[in-house]
DNA sequence: AATCATATAATGCAATTTCATATTTATGAG
DNA sequence: CTCATAAATATGAAATTGCATTATATGATT
């Protein structure tokens, strides 16, 4: 029986699980009329944590320019504010408005309990193992040793 | 000290993990000026494998519209065929042509390479256990159980 | 200090993606 | 058999994305 590539391939089997466990919480946000982008800067700027367009990039998975653009959206809405970066003046700072941070606390409030209901029924010791290998994964780019059960 | 919650929520975790874990190839294959939409079509149809254009949806893991011009593409370019399901014609089937199989060989040659290096050092029970998993969690979009070493 | 190399973000523009909807075919109820 | 509904794909129009480049700031070297 010969499986096909994409079954196999850990590229291919990572971005359909990611793509699989987010797919409820995605139509969610859309329902709300957020879209999956604007949630990640909002969430990765909650409460009130200031980071750089290229910061942001990597948080949000995106590109430079995608992120520069994205920030004035948000910015033309009044969800976030850009001040320079004093000590270094290419940089540019992004931070939540208080509308902006009201928001995004709905809906990582929304995001917990959509996280707790798909973790419930797992050991919590289970759920904190899976989220230090995808750390891990994440931050090194390569492959720790695993044991599933 | 508190974590951001983007540093400890799931769902960001498999995405940074996923893009983490996937940027080198995809590294490579825009080296190659091949798209990663274009590759995850050409591997999902390789070696000749006909699938519809709602199966390459969700093994791509794009909206449909899009699916349809990323086949109108790989189309004009002779990559792939379309052809129409006898026993309903609502349905497209799309399969490579030769030129396309050997182009998609090329590439999963490389990406099996490339996962090779990912993996080395680790024991292949441990690959394997981590690709059970992500199967798992793609199929029920649910957590089962695990532990990390 | 002037110059060159590097880092960071913004912008023009072309390509891609997607939403909303249309089109075509299939299926089921009466 | 006909009509209503659903399913699969295509298409028009608008929004988003990203490449290539530019603008500006910093740091290093002489």
């Amino acid at each position: 029986m010969s499986k096909r590539f994409t079954d196999t391939y850990l590229l291919s089997l990572m971005a359909q699980a990611s793509a699989a466990i987010s797919a409820e919480f995605h139509d969610w946000l859309a329902s709300e009329g957020v879209s999956v982008a604007d949630w990640r800067i909002l969430a990765s700027l909650y409460p009130d944590i200031g980071l750089t367009i290229g910061e942001l990039c990597a948080s949000c998975l995106t590109k430079q320019p995608t992120m520069t653009r994205m920030v004035d959206r948000l910015v033309a809405q009044e969800l976030a504010i850009r001040s320079a970066d004093r000590t270094d003046r290419r940089r540019v700072e992004v931070r939540l408005t208080p509308y902006g941070q009201g928001r995004a606390e709905r809906l990582i409030n929304e995001a917990k309990a959509h996280e707790a209901r798909l973790l419930a029924g797992y050991k919590p010791e289970d759920a904190a193992a899976l989220k230090a290998l995808l750390r891990i994964i994440k931050d090194r780019a390569a492959m720790p040793s695993v044991s599933a059960s």
